[in-house]
DNA sequence: CTGGGGACGGGGCCC
DNA sequence: AGGGCCCCGTCCCCA
């Protein structure tokens, strides 16, 4: 996620524990991204955080039957499917435009607001006796919160274009992220190596390479990995065949 | 085939 | 109440 360069205060706010995505024995967290984290959060450098490794023993249930049901449409994303557009999955027919670089119809150079379609849909969301449920008009979603709804909209709605290739986003943090891609900022960069990120998320995920045990565990070969898309792979083609 | 990076989405918390 | 921001997670692509 891109919604990091929202890196607006984080010498302020104290909040990210990026402390927990460091690999366990490094003590040199500080030097973190330097617009990124604050430095004195290094309070858990050591930490390889309780609970963080995840152990597939239990993901047979938890997790692969999700994966294969839901997200998993078979090989490549069908998104063609208008059916997955529903699912509360990330994927949706805005984003394959995205990803494949299709501008969305609508006018670039503008911050679109929605305001007054997303007025319409909230009407047309039913209140039910016991409890108020706020359908979205676009997809089979229902929230029990007005506010919940509006930002779902949005995901429909994307008012926030891309004033350089058109691209369409729910929030203007994503937007951010997505920018960053035209200007080449990567204001992450890893304590560890020289690399530099300019997804948050992606820095997260980079750190657990340095990690010697890794987020994700084999729960029969005890083999860990980086992320929990690799231990599946791992699990389904053999060692864990038994799980699979 | 595996591991890793790039790009992105949604839920939830905080202000 | 709404927006900003973070975390977690996913998908695609490439070496």
């Amino acid at each position: 996620m891109p919604r990091s360069f929202l890196v607006k205060n984080y010498f302020v706010k104290q909040k990210p524990n990026y402390s927990e995505l460091e690999c366990q024995n490094d003590t040199s967290l500080d030097r973190y991204p330097v617009a990124e984290l604050s430095s004195g959060d290094t309070t858990a450098a050591t930490c390889f955080s309780a609970g963080l490794v995840w152990d597939l023993s239990v993901l047979p249930t938890l997790y692969l039957p999700t994966q294969t049901e839901v997200s998993v449409p078979s090989g490549p994303l069908d998104l063609s499917s208008p059916s997955s557009f529903s699912s509360s999955a990330s994927s949706s027919g805005e984003e394959d435009e995205g990803r494949s670089s299709d501008p969305p119809a609508r006018s670039p150079f503008t911050r679109i607001t929605h305001q007054s379609p997303e007025e319409e849909e909230e009407r047309g969301a039913p209140v039910t006796a016991n409890r108020p449920a706020f359908l979205c008009k676009h997809c089979p979603k229902e929230y029990t919160s007005l506010g919940a709804l509006k930002m779902h909209i949005r995901s429909h709605t994307l008012p926030c274009v891309c004033t350089t290739c058109g691209k369409a986003f729910s929030r203007p943090w994503l937007l951010r992220g997505h920018i960053r891609t035209h200007t080449g900022e990567r204001p992450f960069s890893c304590p560890h190596c020289n690399r530099a990120f300019a997804d948050r998320s992606n820095l997260r995920a980079h750190l657990q390479t340095h990690a010697e045990v890794k987020k994700y565990q084999c729960g029969v070969c005890s083999r860990t990995f980086s992320r929990m898309s690799l231990l599946q792979k791992h699990s389904s083609s053999g060692c864990c065949s038994t799980m699979a």
